[in-house]
DNA sequence: GGCGTAATCCAAAACGTTTTGGATTGTTTT
DNA sequence: AAAACAATCCAAAACGTTTTGGATTACGCC
């Protein structure tokens, strides 16, 4: 049976109360009698009911995540990497994870009312902002705890604790990279319009083409669906109707690697007579062939950093900055020439 | 500032009670009654307490889910992937995960000990079965409902519900595969002997060499740390003391990638002079080079499982049959020729 | 003897639900 | 008119903690 604090107060003759400053380390209670109550603790086997304690303390040194569910079309290897990160952060600061996986919209949306609304969490962690994000205006709203790793859309006013990579100035890197290999007609796959990410990728690659003096040209760009298919499409695309395209520079590695493929299938050769680089540096970058230049983004520091982040403001004091922009780091490997 | 019951009763001028059964739909309260209720609820934006609610009603709905922190050494390609398949399962059928990243370990016990113990889910999941594991007999101890992904090692009985996939099969069957392609002197690289499934490979290796009349040479076997460098170092002292080896078959793919460098380090042609065979069939084998032949597991279905069965065991009215054994695939691509 | 002080203990309230076991009406049946 | 019944409501207990605000005792000091 379950043992309760009752069972070793009985057991112990002294008071329920007694023998829960026992055990939480009050000065209170005489050194004898609290050795004689952690004998019995130990003896039954007692654990603590942690659901009890929560709902009397109002904390549950747990953290909420929702991650999208499978079907979503997008590709979780970005969740999955996070995750750890998060859970070994918060490990370490004895946080717990609560975590939920559903599919965006309004299930998704009912999901942070259940769990942040109802207290089942001390904060909770999202990522992958979206235009006028419901999730932030409820958690905001409702003066919950939350961070987000990542930033509001350039228009929008991002007052909110976010870490974000600083998407534009890596992806202005890659490019400058595939421009230094002497192309100059560089397509570029984006994300989906409504994340809120896409916008900086893109001035980040007008920037590139700009510093170079080179035009920049809406018919090179295309929009995919962050999956290997949608950079396949992309890159058919491109290379139908913009022939003289010479590189691509894709928004992830997945539809990098499908860009390959359509670009292989036409003949190039890439790495020599065409360049491509992607951005996540996933596992599979590496062994694609030709390994697939990219972007690398520290997502096990940045997992740590949300956590730390979400608890000082649990805490109540929140760091001095709230607004993190992290760098990344440009992968060169052979895709994108020699 | 947060509404509950109470604040709603005040509102409504009626009872806690009768709120508390209005908005969870009993039958012994006017309609209109209801209505009214309903509606302020809303207006008041009430979410239940959950920590309350579970406290007594003695349920979570939630599934605990205890992951090796990242620095443990293993690949956590596969736990990922199990995460999903759970999540996305756990969510279908109302259940939330609480997720814990430990390493193996004191404190792991401990992690299980204060989730498993102090009442923050109905029930866990494990993965990853080691010889005599503490973590089951401690959960048998306490009666607490899980599953196991995995089966005892060969040795011990395993009266606990688990699923597994049948890798001596698999094993049997990607070296059946490398023997008709007219390989003769075949190598292998195990798990850990300390992880239970060890055991069951070696056996299928063996199966497949007897069926095909080879003799089984022990010197042909190293042991790996499931890691891409103990499969780099297993393969070269593999090739250093065994030169005949034409083939090697790896039992994760970390390792054969591993072991895919090292024998082309030493001039062979992978695909043409030299077979490789891996297992689990993550992302990166799709795309090595040369491709790699592996064992595809349906990790997806194995969460949904677990959790369905799970679910039922929670419930007191476990399924006729606990011990699953289910199928895997094997995929041939380009590392075990042509 | 009265008083302050330190050491040790504990009853009761509180956290926010759900459930139990009626209580109170009004209506129908005998 | 009494009895039975249905409909509607609710006070109080319970889940297992932590915390508040003393109570009790023993002791030293004036």
């Amino acid at each position: 049976m379950k043992v309760t604090l009752k069972d070793i107060a009985q057991q112990s003759g002294y008071s329920i109360t007694t023998v829960s400053r026992a055990l939480a380390g009050y000065s209170d209670v005489n050194a004898q009698t609290r050795q004689h109550i952690i004998e019995i603790a130990n003896a039954l086997g007692y654990q603590p009911n942690l659901l009890a304690r929560q709902l009397r303390s109002q904390r549950t040194q747990t953290i909420g995540l929702i991650i999208p569910a499978r079907d979503n079309g997008f590709s979780n290897d970005f969740f999955t990497q996070l995750i750890l990160g998060i859970g070994d952060a918060a490990a370490l600061e004895n946080y717990d994870l609560l975590v939920s996986a559903q599919k965006p919209g309004e299930e998704e949306m009912e999901a942070y009312r259940r769990i942040a609304g109802g207290n089942r969490v001390d904060g909770m962690i999202l990522a992958r902002t979206r235009y006028n994000d419901p999730r932030i205006s409820y958690l905001k709203s409702r003066d919950h705890p939350f961070v987000v790793f990542g930033r509001g859309a350039p228009g929008e006013d991002s007052d909110f604790p976010y870490i974000d990579v600083d998407g534009q100035a890596a992806i202005q890197v890659v490019t400058q990279h595939i421009i230094e290999r002497g192309h100059r007609h560089i397509g570029l796959i984006l994300p989906p319009p409504d994340i809120a990410f896409t916008q900086y990728r893109l001035t980040g690659y007008q920037q590139a083409l700009a510093q170079a003096g080179i035009p920049y040209r809406p018919e090179y760009v295309v929009n995919g669906d962050l999956l290997r298919a949608g950079g396949y499409q992309g890159a058919r695309q491109l290379l139908e109707h913009q022939a003289e395209l010479t590189a691509i520079v894709a928004c992830n590695d997945l539809m990098a690697l499908g860009a390959m493929k359509a670009v292989q299938e036409r003949g190039h050769q890439v790495g020599r007579t065409f360049a491509i680089a992607g951005y996540d540096d996933i596992p599979a970058a590496e062994y694609a062939q030709p390994p697939l230049t990219t972007i690398h983004q520290p997502l096990h520091e940045i997992g740590q950093r949300l956590v730390q982040m979400l608890i000082k403001i649990i805490a109540g004091n929140p760091p001095e900055d709230t607004h993190l922009l992290l760098p990344s780091k440009l992968i060169v490997r052979e895709s994108s020439g020699f």
